[in-house]
DNA sequence: CGGACAAGCTGA
DNA sequence: CAGCTTGTCCGG
């Protein structure tokens, strides 16, 4: 309600946990300047100063209400428009409106908006033909030649058609270079109101993207670090899933590897990148594109898929050789004599030394499941009951520990049913497999440390997943136990583990282009050597149509299977699935309409809808039930949840 | 969340 | 029944 000597009625959202309703404000004249939809106030409630969202303007006081003043505007906070897709996100995550609100605020206070005068005024994007049509002198190629930096006819045509269909995912292979897709994309981009807005995996990727769209006259904000500068606008945004959640008005949203997990937030408030900013781009009307060379069916669903000429994804992906685990003789002992040969034959192969050969065991540790060479019990964990795993090879003369996965005791390496202390190990991890590799190989072999740390410099690298994250380029990439991906307990494990061979094909570069595109991190590929490094794949179903689909560079043959599985199985993107925990799920669930509950464990349930939009009001029908909303449940929701 | 206030427990 | 803990309610 604006009143006559000019003061404003706000509704403001407290940013306090366990309050999840409004409070009518009044706004005193002399702040009423700095007070808009979003901006972050403080205001008495209850006797206390806190902090609140202003999330409705000019707004009349409920009835018998008398508002008190808002004492202060601490910042700018998340734009008008920004507010309704918190809200909606609050709804389709059935989370609270607080937690999406400050996620989309800045990460410190900002009380007014930069000068526009430092940016150039329109110079966000350097007018066509003013980028060099060609850097470094060689000519790109379909399978992303050495860092061309504008986009070949084929791949603009292929962009222009995604962006075209307002909500498309571009199919490009895995060594296919990312600076030409960006650059065809902020092409595409220009003339449009707002801002191109770049989602990416790491903030290694946003740093490297950022600084070659700077080094080619790009003006270019790094979220979240300058909030205010993409509040702003007139800049190309670029950041991790963060991004979703920035001011300004996107005039295209370009999301890259748009098949990782990075961009789910596994901390609340939960949500999926991509599927914010699908909802940001239907609500703005504003193109979004999903890169990836291996799209889920999740993010396929219901969009326009744009591929590129057959031959060309094909040789996009690596050359691949599958060891099948049942021809091996069982004396060789996991490392058949072929897997040998071919690290041999990669080693010698000449080429760039800094270029490893990269083994990808997906077992932490030195040995995973160990038993009694006495008894052939296996050992497990006396207060739990899941099996012991050895973190590390026990010093000279020691006889080291076993420890538990699960709850983290420590035991002595001795059978408590017999007493020996000769274990055998069932399934070596990473540790084990380094030593023995390093025997089998006669050269050195490193372990990949923690994730995040750098990659060790060896001929030979050998690590978890993680090493395909680490590594920049490799000249083979060898699975050692693929079936431990392929059998994955998890509803999603064959299109996860054809992410896993993409990633490895995306370190072995183009079959036939020199040297590939760039590497994950997007960092330069060092040398220049012909592309084409080796993909092994180690695995007792050779016919299983995850490998075949790398080998055939064709990713449509997992999509078509899982598809159909989904559908038989009753899983997304068929159906909607949500998890419900905490001491107070039981309750929950039991009052939800419409939805299928499934007990799954003590505290754990599984909620299937037909739809994410019948899950979504399933829970919001809930909580607008519910006296005191949020404040009565005791559960923790999430919805498409990670770990199935 | 955190203060207010009410209802419950203890000990003399 | 004072003095304290525990529970429930509510905020503009």
């Amino acid at each position: 309600m604006i009143e006559p000597e000019g003061r404003v009625e706000v509704d403001v959202l407290p940013d306090v946990s366990g309050i999840d309703r409004t409070f009518h404000y009044a706004v005193p004249a002399a702040l009423v300047p700095g007070v808009g939809l979003g901006s972050i106030v403080r205001v008495p409630l209850h006797g206390r100063r806190v902090r609140g969202f202003v999330v409705a303007f000019g707004t009349p006081a409920p009835p018998g209400v008398v508002p008190q003043e808002i004492v202060q505007v601490v910042s700018l906070g998340p734009p008008a428009s920004m507010i309704e897709l918190c809200r909606w996100a609050a709804w389709r995550y059935a989370g609270r409106l607080r937690a999406f609100l400050t996620a989309a605020s800045p990460p410190t206070v900002v009380r007014r908006l930069p000068e526009r005068g430092r940016l150039p005024e329109r110079g966000s994007v350097p007018e066509r033909g003013s980028v060099p049509e060609q850097v470094g002198g060689r000519r790109s190629s379909p399978s992303g030649g050495p860092h061309p930096a504008s986009a070949p006819a084929w791949l603009g045509d292929a962009v222009r058609e995604a962006v075209g269909s307002r909500d498309a995912v571009l199919r490009l292979p895995p060594a296919h270079a990312r600076l030409p897709v960006v650059l065809a994309a902020l092409d595409e981009a220009r003339g449009r109101p707002g801002d191109a807005m770049i989602l990416v995996e790491s903030h290694a990727d946003a740093r490297t993207l950022s600084r070659r769209l700077e080094a080619l006259g790009f003006g270019v904000c790094q979220y979240p670090d300058q909030w205010a500068e993409a509040a702003l606008g007139g800049r190309v945004v670029i950041g991790t899933r963060s991004v979703a959640l920035a001011p300004g008005k996107p005039s295209l949203i370009l999301v890259l590897d748009a098949h990782s997990e990075s961009y789910r937030s596994s901390r609340a408030p939960t949500f999926d990148a991509r599927v914010l900013v699908a909802e940001r781009a239907r609500a703005e009307g504003s193109p979004v594109v999903f890169v990836s060379p291996c799209p889920s069916l999740e993010l396929l669903d219901g969009r326009a898929l744009v591929t590129i000429e057959r031959s060309a994804e094909r040789r996009g992906w690596p050359l691949a050789t599958v060891l099948d685990v049942r021809e091996e003789d069982p004396r060789e002992g996991g490392y058949p004599s072929r897997l040998v040969s071919l690290v041999r034959e990669a080693l010698q192969s000449g080429g760039e030394l800094r270029n490893p050969v990269v083994l990808v065991l997906n077992r932490k540790g030195r040995a995973r499941l160990l038993s009694c060479s006495h008894c052939r019990s296996v050992q497990r964990c006396p207060s739990c009951g899941a099996a012991l795993v050895q973190e590390q090879r026990p010093p000279k003369d020691e006889i080291g520990v076993l420890s538990c996965p699960s709850c983290g005791r420590d035991c002595p390496p001795i059978c408590p049913a017999c007493g020996s202390a000769r274990l055998r190990i069932l399934r070596p991890g990473v540790g084990l497999a380094r030593e023995q590799l390093q025997a089998l190989l006669g050269v050195e072999v490193a372990e990949m440390g923690s994730p995040g740390s750098e990659v060790p410099k060896a001929p030979v690298v050998i690590g978890t997943e993680s090493v395909l994250h680490a590594a920049l380029r490799a000249r083979m990439v060898g699975f050692l136990d693929f079936d431990h991906e392929l059998l994955a307990p998890r509803f999603r494990a064959a299109e996860q583990a054809l992410v896993l061979l993409a990633r490895a094909a995306r370190l072995l570069g183009a079959r036939d282009g020199p040297g590939g595109g760039e590497a994950p991190g997007g960092r330069e590929a060092p040398g220049g050597r012909s592309g084409g490094g080796r993909l092994v794949v180690r695995t007792s179903m050779p016919d299983h149509h995850v490998v075949r689909s790398a080998q055939a560079g064709s990713p449509d043959l997992v999509a078509a299977a899982e598809l159909e599985r989904r559908r038989l199985l009753r899983l997304p993107p068929v159906t909607a699935l949500g998890e419900v925990t905490g001491a107070g799920a039981a309750a929950l669930v039991e009052r939800l309409e419409g939805v299928e509950v499934a007990p799954v464990q003590n505290e754990r349930y599984l909620v299937r809808a037909e739809s994410s939009t019948a899950l979504a009001d399933a829970f919001a029908r809930l909580v607008a039930g519910d006296q005191g909303g949020w404040a009565a449940i005791d559960a923790r929701i999430e919805i498409d949840p990670l770990a199935l």
